[in-house]
RNA sequence: GUGACCGUAGCUCAACGGCAGAGCAUCGCCCUGUGGAGGCGAAUGUUGCGGGUUCAAAUCCCGUCGGUCACCCCA
């Protein structure tokens, strides 16, 4: 006796049935497109890594998120938890191969095994892009202002992009670190006040070893830090690269979680979707050194696909109308069956995506409604009337109107 | 990783210790050249899974798997 298996999916891994999987391909269409039209090169690498190259690089509290195994071979190895590790290993693997300043894109999916909750899961999609082999204040502008067109592009109205200097949180609080309160631990807490409370975030900083009068300094200080000359810069150029002033926050609290940021960062958030931050990137000069053994400037960003369309669909700005199967070719019966087959090579031809009822036992009711069901905006109807007159019955599936027309006609009709 | 809540037909849910049900969806027919509306009929379950308590468990208890939410962290 054979057992039953039954079907099911991995605890936060994720089908894509066809009306999801087609929202996905149209959103990574638009973003790809973007990223090729501001000079992003393509790279992949794959999904499993030996698990020395992916260990060890952010911390601990990350490390216990990456995914490891000992394959047959023996050799311990773990699936990719982002793309900037897998991406340093490239820039030391090939540096003969690679341009000076390299700019690459790259849309994959990683692998986190964290408890997953709304938005989040263990298999998801990042769109990276970052610029290598440089600290010109061009290159920040140059990520800000293609994530903030991909983002336009997808059609969302308004695009913010936060944006603030490591250099600032630094040079303003170094001033209140202590041996029991690093700066970057302060910098963590100080990343809440966006989501939280000013109380909550003092008393945070409290529980944390510092003193009250200490505590209310801090927020003051971040509250009343003054923009960098670095900063300027960057804002400057990703206006003359067209990202009008409004949409681009100088904001002092902003910090991201990562450690390894040294220069600006920033985060980009679409207002009719909520606060939460869609993306988030900025300037890390050192990780790629620590990484690989090789010092490459970096900057970029990583957005999340998965969220980014999440809010694409519920703002309705996915239009699928002109994708998908476009006409449905009945079969009236099977001694007819060469005629529809005839019409469907030629509407091929014709670049015409369209498909043929598959059971040529089913009645016309049948068929018509299977096409309602699909959404197939037209359906073709071949009968003895019309075979003997050599021309095809086009039925408009959302106007109704239906019209007896010759065979070349058809194409120029249909589009 | 910590904590809370929830798993009953394909979907949304009812039954809350005593015969497992409804609506929607599906399929068939009304309708042998035309879908969406309507009418009639049919099919659908080891109540997530495993164990325990009980004369009796979908219901109570334990475990497990899955889902949801918050924290942590992030995308």
């Amino acid at each position: 006796m054979r057992q039953k298996i039954e079907p099911r999916t991995l605890k936060g891994f994720r089908d894509f049935l066809p009306e999801e999987a087609r929202k996905r391909q149209y959103a990574v269409d638009i973003i790809r497109k973007t990223f090729e039209l501001y000079g992003f090169e393509p790279l992949e690498t794959p999904a499993l890594e030996y698990a020395e190259i992916l260990l060890g690089k952010y911390g601990t509290e990350a490390d216990k998120l990456v995914y490891t195994f000992t394959d047959s071979g023996n050799r311990k190895i773990g699936l990719r938890y982002d793309q900037t590790v897998p991406t340093a290993r490239v820039l030391a693997q090939y540096q003969n191969q690679l341009p000076k300043y390299f700019r690459r894109y790259q849309i994959q999916n990683v692998f986190r095994a964290e408890k997953p909750q709304k938005g989040r899961y263990r298999e998801f999609t990042q769109c990276d892009i970052d610029v290598f082999g440089t600290t010109e204040p061009l290159s920040d502008a140059e990520i800000i202002a293609c994530t903030y067109q991909a983002f336009k592009n997808l059609g969302f109205e308004t695009v913010k992009i936060k944006i603030n200097d490591r250099a600032i949180l630094f040079d303003s609080l170094d001033q209140f670190a202590s041996d029991k309160v690093s700066v970057l631990s302060v910098i963590q807490s100080i990343d809440k006040l966006d989501k939280m409370s000013q109380e909550f975030v003092v008393a945070e900083l409290i529980k944390k070893g510092l003193s009250d009068q200490i505590a209310e300094k801090i927020i003051s200080t971040i509250n009343n830090a003054t923009i960098s000359a670095n900063l300027k810069q960057i804002i400057s150029i990703t206006n003359q690269l067209g990202i009008p002033r409004e949409d681009i926050l100088f904001v002092p609290t902003l910090a991201r979680g990562l450690d390894y940021y040294t220069g600006m960062i920033f985060e980009v958030s679409v207002p009719e979707y909520g606060t939460n931050s869609l993306g988030g990137g900025g300037r890390y000069d050192k990780l790629i050194g620590q990484l690989g053994g090789i010092d490459i400037p970096a900057v970029g960003i990583a957005f999340g696909f998965d969220r980014m369309v999440e809010a694409a669909d519920k703002l309705n700005l996915i239009k699928l109308g002109n994708l998908g199967t476009q006409v449905l070719v009945t079969i009236f019966n099977k001694s007819l069956l060469p005629s529809s087959l005839e019409i469907i090579n030629k509407l091929r031809q014709k670049n015409i995506s369209s498909e043929i009822y598959i059971n040529p036992e089913d009645k016309l009711d049948k068929q018509l409604k299977y096409a309602d069901k699909k959404g197939i905006p037209y359906v073709i109807i071949i009968g003895p009337d019309e075979v003997k007159s050599n021309q095809v019955t086009l039925k408009n599936m959302t106007t109704n109107d239906q019209q007896t027309i010759k065979i070349k006609e058809l194409a120029s009709t249909i589009k």
